[in-house]
RNA sequence: GUGGGUGUAGCUCAGCUGGUUAGAGCGCUAGGUUGUGGCCCUGGAGGCCGUGGGUUCAAAUCCCAUCACUCACCCCA
């Protein structure tokens, strides 16, 4: 039998209804603060994510899925969202007609990794990108929208974390004065930490090695440097959330993965998930648009990862998802005379369905019990040839006859 | 890429100081009850004990290898 490969995954019923409401869910919200949906191809030349994402990262260094097509080009399956939607963007000129756009996207992702609990080789996010806006007002409202998405859900315990990550200018000073200070006590760094100092410095700042906890605790820290504008735009942020009620947590330790970001940096995180605990993140990243070719153009967004949240929506939230009927139909003729009765139901927006085995009786209140529905509807000959449907309450276990004709959301109610 | 744990029925697992025919619960299925569910009773199907090799009179059980899954590191959504 030829097997999934490994860090894939099949997403089948009953979890299959939570990743549709999720997607539901997203849709809706998005809708209501004014964005349309993208979509742009799972593949694309390597170029584009190494050059936006950063050759020095982790993603574009070891973990993409890249290859080359029958013509020598170098593609990789997306490692993430944003790249795509501003490669999008430019290439459409969107900016041409109004430089605003808001966009949501969804779908796989693909990364190399070892999987673990909430990390998989192919997962899914959903993304929300802003171009065109540089105020703090629109890094609230976005963090707002991702809140109003995890409470529609029903999900509580979904913290935000804030920091901020200066401009391009600011964090190569820090960074320079972050390495030096690092430098003077390198030979107490772990070996991760090390290799981190010239790769990623300000990961060493939440490595969880005792040692390089104790000498980072007096490490410098990118927001008590940032430049006047900078600390402006962070502090709008913070009014702002705390005008909208939105609780948050000032994380100075945050670093995004990605090179492009700048000042806004936020996370959604969860306690209930393990080592993988971000469920969200994202941030602003004014410069990209422009380095990908376009004109200068500020951008925000943020994905969350679909998986992590399934996760704990599984843990959360109760399911009942039933059906309002169970055609229980015995019988060549009472078959077809239920799937036509059937449809009529459907198109006045019930939900049921036809079990079209032969099997006992018994078994099909079982099933008609399991698939939670609402009423069974019994039609056999005897029913047939009266011209009525028997209709149990499966919750009262009443039962009572209905003309076959006048089966309807009506008289059903 | 590094480290730990686990692979036995569709699912959750027991058996593992070697010993005949490998078990339980749940689920599935047939019936008890020719057409009325959740409970109860009885029967049935379903396993190369992850795979390959080794030790032994004898291996699910011990040894080696390998693969898979899983948790953590790393990284990130």
């Amino acid at each position: 039998m030829t097997k999934r490969i490994k860090g894939m995954y099949d997403i089948l019923p009953p979890e299959s209804r939570i990743w549709r409401r999720m997607e539901r869910t997203f849709e809706d919200v998005s809708r209501e603060f004014g964005f349309e949906r993208a979509a742009t191809p799972l593949i694309e030349r390597t170029e584009l994510f190494s050059r936006s994402i950063g050759e020095s990262t982790d993603i574009v260094e070891k973990e993409m899925y890249t290859f080359k097509d029958r013509r020598d080009r170098s593609l990789s399956l997306r490692p993430e969202g944003t790249a795509s939607m501003v490669r999008a963007y430019v290439e459409n000129k969107i900016y041409a007609a109004d430089p605003v756009a808001k966009w949501i996207y969804s779908g796989p992702m693909y990364r190399y990794e070892r999987p673990q609990k909430g990390r998989n080789r192919q997962f899914h996010q959903l993304g929300a990108e802003v171009f065109g806006i540089e105020g703090a007002e629109q890094d609230a409202e976005l963090i707002a929208m991702g809140r109003l998405f995890f409470e529609r859900l029903g999900l509580d315990g979904v913290e935000l974390k804030l920091n901020s990550l200066g401009d391009m200018e600011e964090r190569r000073t820090y960074r320079e004065g972050l390495v030096a200070y690092l430098e003077g006590s390198r030979d107490a760094l772990c070996d991760d930490c090390r290799r981190r100092l010239s790769t990623n410095p300000m990961r060493v700042l939440d490595c969880k090695v005792p040692e390089c906890k104790q000498i980072s605790k007096d490490a410098p820290l990118m927001l008590d440097h940032l430049g006047s504008q900078s600390r402006t735009h962070f502090e709008t942020v913070c009014r702002l959330l705390e005008a909208l009620e939105i609780p948050y947590e000032i994380d100075k330790r945050i670093v995004r993965g990605l090179d492009y970001y700048n000042r806004t940096a936020f996370e959604f995180k969860s306690a209930e998930l393990g080592a993988q605990d971000a469920v969200g993140g994202g941030g602003r990243y004014d410069s990209l648009v422009k380095t990908m070719g376009g004109p200068s153009t500020p951008a925000v967004g943020f994905a969350l990862g679909v998986e992590r949240i399934a996760i704990l929506l599984e843990n959360q939230v109760g399911e009942e998802n039933g059906l309002d009927f169970y055609f229980v139909a015995m019988g060549r003729n009472a078959k077809e005379r239920a799937v036509v009765l059937a449809q009529r139901l459907r198109r006045e927006g019930l939900r049921g369905e036809v079990d079209f085995t032969d099997r006992r009786l018994k078994h099909l209140f079982a099933r008609a019990e399991r698939q939670n529905a609402r009423y069974a509807l019994i039609l056999g000959d005897a029913e047939l040839e009266r011209g009525i449907v028997q209709v149990r309450d499966m919750k009262a276990k009443t039962q009572q006859e209905i003309a076959l004709d006048e089966l309807a959301v009506k008289t059903l109610e």
